[in-house]
DNA sequence: CTGGATTTAAATGTCAAACAATTAATGTCT
DNA sequence: AGACATTAATTGTTTGACATTTAAATCCAG
């Protein structure tokens, strides 16, 4: 984080930010050490302070760093914390998915493809704990006043839990993203009793599997799954472009 | 984006933000639509423009908006693209497992699981320019005076061309963190000739395998370079557990 | 009337100096 | 010794100004 001279043709706070996340990152600062005072910065850059500050909350928005105020305050290097990483890679996978429009079936397939990755692991290393998450998520789902908002956020439980199962942290990391983000879709379906009934007993299907420790039973489940997800979403689409037709025909 | 009263208590920079991201993520806001100006939002939300500036530097740091300068300047939002989203998900699987002690196995378990997940796909939709990326890698992988370093690399462009094969963008994107994160773990690898020759010869195998449409040959590929990489970072660890003993027990 | 040069206006980028709020350490009085 | 007030350091915020950039408006010559 040396003085560098900075290049007048390009914004400060933007390089300043950048100096300091380089350091962050070869490891120059380490976590929860302090950075100098913003004060002591600004004479280091030779800029302002509110120029300065620019930079910092470049970097706060990143989680690199967190500030304290009083007398031993300032801005301290963050420890990336899984849940803070959790909470980055879902605001961006979901930021990504609304903003490209992606498709369903291609979202539905990368979240069963790497969900099925986790299936060997899980079903080796499956605790109790996670079994007992899964049966709670499925007690609920059967439940008949569920709301399809509500529904949906214990189908995301449950599949959280399979990946959790995985003993992974990493794995979960990369999944949780893939998983979430898939929600804004999801609560696009308005789920029959009917459609309902077969994903409990898909989901049924895979915890069994998972507690018999059988991974192609786990990974069967999930294929039937996808299968089942992208019919739903087809019959959207279906019933989406018949009210298109109608709008444009003249509706009775 | 409304002037919902400010709480005094929190961060007015930290409000801000939260409330413009809400209008961009709900849709309020649409891509490369302009917002007012530092001034009128200092106005609209009762704050100052230094302060609006410091909750606009917060979301350029997550690309959700640009800047431009000018008479027809100001923020836009931004339409997060997949290269951008690549980029942020690799600054923050690398800070995360140089932050947290990843072990090598967990990633390399983790890593290799995903890229299993894309077998299947890759097998079925593999086009002619990805096998012709991974055979220029293969040839680049067997020259001899290749550093550590460039061999690495080339692997990382080996495996990503991989993961391209299976033709989802969001299972690329998804894996790009995971492939790429791994890097500075590997790079601590040092090849020997005989190291690289096996896992030129399973590279091969692996794009035979993809050539072939045999998604089975792939999956076995990767997992005996799996065990092989797993083989290495045990080597990795048995001479730094040897070396601290030199220290311990005074070298000769 | 047209085309190029000039001016203008609007916006972001930066700076300077100050005040407010917060917090830990320090000092003081009982 | 302990409770309480003081102080100093630091971030959070405001005000006002100036610099820079960029596109549009204006103007003037041909």
């Amino acid at each position: 984080m040396k003085p560098e001279p900075l290049d007048p043709e390009r914004e400060y706070s933007v390089q300043i930010a950048a100096a300091i996340r380089a350091a962050i990152v070869s490891g120059d600062l380490i976590s929860d050490s302090r950075l100098p005072s913003e004060a002591e910065l600004s004479e280091q850059f030779g800029v302002s302070r509110p120029t300065v500050r620019e930079a910092l909350k470049r970097l706060a928005a990143q989680n690199l760093i967190r500030t304290q105020r009083g007398a031993t305050g300032g801005a301290f290097v963050n420890r990336l914390t899984f849940q803070d990483a959790y909470d980055q890679q879902i605001t961006t996978s979901t930021l990504l998915l609304s903003m490209n429009a992606i498709d369903f079936d291609t979202a539905c397939e990368a979240r069963y493809a790497l969900e099925r990755a986790c299936a060997p692991l899980a079903a080796a290393r499956r605790q109790a704990e996670h079994l007992a998450a899964m049966r709670s998520e499925l007690k609920l789902q059967s439940r008949p006043g569920l709301t399809d908002e509500a529904f949906c956020a214990s189908d995301v439980a449950f599949h959280r839990a399979l990946v959790d199962a995985a003993g992974n942290p990493v794995l979960s990391y990369q999944l949780a993203g893939a998983v979430e983000a898939m929600q804004p879709l999801m609560n696009m379906i308005t789920f029959t009793a009917r459609s309902r009934k077969r994903i409990c007993d898909l989901h049924e299907a895979i915890a069994d599997g998972l507690e018999a420790k059988d991974a192609a039973a786990v990974e069967a489940g999930l294929g039937f799954l996808e299968r089942y997800t992208q019919e739903l979403g087809a019959d959207i689409r279906a019933a989406r472009a018949a009210r298109k037709d109608d709008h444009q025909h003249g509706r009775p």
